[in-house]
DNA sequence: CCTAGATAGTGTCTCAGTGACACTTATGCA
DNA sequence: TGCATAAGTGTCACTGAGACACTATCTAGG
């Protein structure tokens, strides 16, 4: 129990009384497609689990942050690297990984869908995006992870301003309560949603129009830089 | 970067493309107590921060859940086991050990000061309840995990029957407020926090009243069973 | 035993936010 | 030019929250 570990790497010298536990990350990573939320998953190659379906995840580096490791296996798997990520959950059971005991940090990522070009093919040939409701079975714990992330997800989308991380520089009131749609998983009241918006304060028009075939064209719209102070007076809140 | 490590005890043969980590727990343990909010420290005799107030914490074993760590530490620290314990965040940063790279599972606890009849001389010698709002420096960075298990706490509280915790089998309403104040650090208004226990039908008074000195005696009340459906209609819900 | 002091307990009004709901406006295309 | 299509807009009713003051019941001391 109190061996040391000389071949130890980098580590920790002094705290050697227990011997120190694999750690990895795995991240959620979450977009708005083809009017479906969607979720990125790699096919793990290795055992254990080997040809299922995983989160995309990999080890800590000895001296990168978690968040750094996190956004690592972000843009390792998308290409897109400046997005919102944030620490979800740390999953530990000490029977999650049938080698022996990993530790797992999972993390969540909303990347918007004109900020990542990738569609499914463009990520690596083991890579795809999966639309959340027709899953395939998937490796380990990670359908525990996609949960809480879909959780997490929907809670702040209602009191933060979260929901502008997956939309494009400008966009129509309509785009954007789609978007709101999908992720909560239920419609939303057209004028109920865009009295809110107004009350706070949330876009502004950009005074061009967009037509999309026949109908009236719509407004374009951009977000506001946010009065904080404002928004918390309302019960709206920055996501972090 | 690809090495092995064969002497390493029980975790992950297959996982070891990269060292393992260190992996601790540490609890930030809140009570209600002497009518204030309270958490418990206890005092570093191993460098780093050698003499500094910690946090209860230490290394995970490699056949417990993250989760038994942190009770199995909250035990030794206050001897209460079967209390309210949720995960809290994960600290990683690679500079936030001296030592070397440690990474860090905060939780937080509550026990209900009825449950838990240590004081602080009955915690071993170096372990005390501190003020949450007159604490001493604190080792690593621990005052950021206090930080962050406060507001989960008084965001929860609001939204949750997260107090139920701290409250001894039978009080008074006023107990009750009382409790809530000291943790929210603000005063709440005695009829709007009656009428919102009342709309959410979380208490039912036993039938008994307690004489504190002079003054109207107080009708005691208990938590009733909840009827969660009920609660979520009225965007209440369970603490987890 | 009566009174003063102390604490418990209770109801109303106003305001803000939310959900439900239907018609008018502007365009494209046949 | 008129028809199909999508965008845009206002009201009413309800609910929950905050602000606010008096009555009821006990203890203790004269």
């Amino acid at each position: 129990m109190n061996q040391t570990h000389p071949d130890m790497p980098t580590p920790a010298p002094g705290a050697d009384r227990l011997p120190p536990l694999p750690v990895t990350v795995d991240t959620v990573i979450l977009t708005v497609l083809e009017g479906r939320l969607q979720v990125v998953l790699v096919k793990r190659l290795d055992e254990p689990f080997a040809g299922q379906w995983a989160l995309p995840g990999g080890f800590v580096h000895p001296t990168e942050s978690l968040e750094s490791a996190a956004r690592r296996e972000l843009e390792e798997a998308t290409g897109a690297g400046d997005v919102y990520l944030e620490q979800l959950y740390t999953f530990g059971a000490p029977d999650r990984d049938t080698r022996g005991r990993v530790v797992s940090v999972a993390y969540f990522a909303l990347v918007a869908a004109d900020r990542c070009p990738l569609t499914p093919h463009r990520l690596e040939a083991e890579a795809h995006w999966f639309w959340v409701k027709q899953l395939p079975t998937m490796a380990f714990d990670h359908l525990d992870m996609l949960q809480v992330a879909l959780q997490r997800v929907r809670t702040k989308l209602e009191y933060t301003t979260l929901g502008f991380q997956l939309m494009p520089e400008t966009f129509t009131l309509q785009e954007l309560q789609k978007t709101y749609e999908i992720i909560l998983d239920r419609e939303l009241d057209k004028r109920n949603f865009r009295r809110r918006l107004k009350l706070l304060d949330l876009v502004e028009a950009v005074g061009a129009k967009r037509a999309e075939g026949p109908g009236r064209p719509a407004e374009l719209y951009r977000f506001k830089d946010v009065d904080f102070f404002h928004l918390r007076e309302k019960g709206f809140f920055l996501p972090f």
